[in-house]
DNA sequence: TCGATAATTAGACGGTCGGCTAAATATCCG
DNA sequence: CGGATATTTAGCCGACCGTCTAATTATCGA
């Protein structure tokens, strides 16, 4: 659980699990979106894929990641657990 | 944003996040959980309140702390809008 | 097999983060 | 006011994190 929050927490590591909302992408791809070197973002997506927020599958030379989306409402969900805050009545948040 | 999740990625702070789940605490109280200086708590408490996770109010000489169970609801809500995911079927995950 | 391309691993460097002690601030009570 | 208690601020230090370049691994196509 620590692994997920520490992966969070970093803003460009947040960008990627967003762009992966749209679909899968390979890593080149989804580094293409950043001005960082790509070994970076490679550090990147192993402390995701470590957190077990996202999933990878080869395909020839690319890797293409995909988001884990099992784990991540189990994240929302333990979320509210852990803080004992009764959850908004309806939905998990798409009315603002 | 980018402070909730900072201050959410340490689990000293997400402790007390849990510990305030129960109700608001001075701030000594609340110190007297940890096995850490109270100074190191106080910059704990610090960072929560900057990211707006709790509220603080005085009384005497104590300052009691309490969840911002708002502010929780939002970055939750955020989460999924984030990450453009489906949220569970009902209520935003309290269920396991 | 050889060369090109995609991605990761290795190692180094600067900045941020969490921890501590000592000192300062705020409040209460006699 | 003066002393005691609660909490925060200031300053320092070691560890971790994000970044980079250079080198390595894996796969495809001719």
């Amino acid at each position: 659980m620590n692994e997920v929050f520490k992966a969070l927490s970093d803003p460009t590591r947040r960008k990627v699990l967003q762009l992966l909302g749209r679909g899968e992408m390979s890593a080149g791809e989804l580094a293409g979106h950043f001005d960082v070197s790509k070994p970076s973002m490679s550090h990147h997506f192993a402390v995701l894929k470590d957190a077990d927020l996202v999933t990878t599958r080869r395909e020839g030379q690319q890797i293409y990641y995909a988001l884990n989306t099992t784990v991540l409402q189990d994240v929302v969900a333990r979320i509210w657990d852990l803080f004992g805050v009764e959850p908004k009545p309806s939905g998990g948040g798409g009315e603002p």
